[in-house]
Order: structure tokens, then C-alpha cells, then sequence
DNA sequence: CTGTATCCTCTCAGATACTG
DNA sequence: CAGTATCTGAGAGGATACAG
């Protein structure tokens, strides 16, 4: 596979940036870092699945985003969704009919940030291959 | 804070892209999911730490690294750092002196990741206090 | 200096049963 | 249907000591 090259350009771009970013960071002293929480709350497998699955079925039920999202158990898609909803990326809509139904979508910062998502994705799918043909030759 | 908003040309962008990405997947019979995987190895957070260090410092030593990527043990640090050669984000070089030198730094598709890493932290940095906030206010 | 080996803790998540 | 409550196990990761 070819790896598209980073330009000159864009490493300075992005050696800028680094330096925003970890320009304020004192190693001696960090009782928590802003990056650090920003990447822990970006890496969760299961809210990052959610999202995915929110924005190509636009509007899912409980047990249908537990079907979806295969394998995530009860007590972790309930936690899941409640933080998502709590933190502003999916909406929670109560019809109280007999029996009860719920319905979850993506806010406007959930699509924001789904757009994000989506990139990352690509990337990935795009260099998997190259990822897996390394992993085989270093293993030898 | 201000959300920006999402255009419907790139909601319509993101569903095809979303398509692409599911179209193929049969629920009923799924022994690995391609997107699954691919989100599994972005979400690792010592992983992306390292390599955000690797982007601003560009040649870190093993005790260095230690010392940057607060709080990481010696046992984790070196193998995220083994995963991250083999799978070609990383060149480890070595010279043996005494003691010895080893150095670490990003390879070509190590920036092309590193790339893909900074647009998110970036995302996130300006997302972050609309998180906070509506994280204490659902909590009321 | 750069790791490896070992032990040990402790969280997270899966399974199951149950409730409004 | 949409979750909550409880229990349990696996496994990730921290601390420490040690090796090349």
C-alpha cells in the first residue's frame, strides 16, 4: 500500500500546533493534563461505536442499538448513552406509551464530533492493511 | 462556547462515507467487525500520548519518553512502544555504546497518523468546556 | 541505560436476574 | 421495552527488583 507523504507544510503545521498544545505542560507539576482528558474521554471503543451506529440510523431504540452495537451489554450501553447524553452528543426522547419507548439521536455536537469520528475511520480503514503487513514481518 | 455548525452537505458526506463503512456488515454473523478493529487501535491512550510526544520532541529516549509521558510504567511504555514499531509508526534505533542509546522516533506513516491525532486533540481542546458545562448541568 | 520478569492490585465489563 | 442491581472473573496496568 502507498502512504500518501506528509508535506514539508503540513509538519510545520503540525509542529506548530504541538507547540500550542504542549507549550503550557509543566512535567514537574501536572495534576492533570487537558490533553490527557481529551484523549481519555475520545477513546472509549463502545461511545465511539454509538456514535458511528447514531449516524448511520439516524434514530435507534434501546435493543435496536444493542442488536447494532454488537456484543456491548446492558449495563454498558445504560452507562454509555447516559454520559453521552450528559456530555451533549445524543439526545433522549421518553414516549411514554405502555410498553415505554426510547429513542436516542445524535445532537448537532454529536454530528460535529461524528464528523471527526468518520475521518479517523477512514484513515484507519485506509492503512489497515499496511498496519497488518507490518505486524507480520516484525513478527518474523 | 459556540458550536460550529454542520453543514447538510457534510451531513450527506458523512452518510455516504457511513454507508460505505456499513453497508457490508451482516449483523447476524459477525466474528470481527473491520471498523472495530481499526477503532480499537486508535483508542489506546498511552499509545496516542507517545505518539503526540514523538511529534513535539522529535527524538526521545526510552527515560525520556518515561519522564514526558507522566505516569507511564516501564513495563507498559516499552510495550506500547514494541506494538508501535512493529505496526510502523515508530523507528527504534539503536547504539550501543556504554551504556547503551536507544532512540525512538516517528516514521513517515507515524506523521501521517500524528496528523489525523492532532485534528482530533484539536477538536476536542475547543470542545472541551461545552462538555464540562453540559456535564454539570445534567447532573442537577 | 534500556529494558524484562514477577507479582499483585483493582478496575471494568460480562452474565444474570429482576423492576417500573 | 428499557433499563437497574448484583456478582464475578479476566485482564490491564502499577511497583519493584533485577538483567544485559
Amino acid at each position: 500500500m502507498q502512504i500518501e507523504t506528509v508535506t514539508e507544510k503540513q509538519r510545520v503545521n503540525a509542529a506548530r500546533k504541538l507547540k500550542k498544545m504542549f507549550g503550557g505542560i509543566d512535567y514537574t507539576n501536572m495534576p492533570h493534563c487537558p490533553i490527557r482528558d481529551v484523549m481519555a474521554f475520545v477513546s472509549d471503543k463502545w461511545s465511539t461505536l454509538i456514535i458511528l451506529h447514531l449516524g448511520y440510523f439516524p434514530v435507534l431504540r434501546f435493543n435496536e442499538l444493542k442488536k447494532k452495537v454488537f456484543g456491548v451489554s446492558n449495563k454498558v450501553l445504560s452507562e454509555r448513552l447516559k454520559q453521552l447524553e450528559g456530555d451533549g452528543y445524543v439526545q433522549r426522547t421518553v414516549y411514554p406509551e405502555v410498553p415505554i419507548r426510547v429513542e436516542y439521536n445524535l445532537t448537532d455536537f454529536g454530528h460535529s464530533y461524528l464528523q471527526k469520528l468518520i475521518e479517523l475511520t477512514e484513515w484507519a480503514e485506509n492503512h489497515k492493511n499496511y498496519v497488518i503487513n507490518n505486524r507480520e514481518n516484525f513478527k518474523k
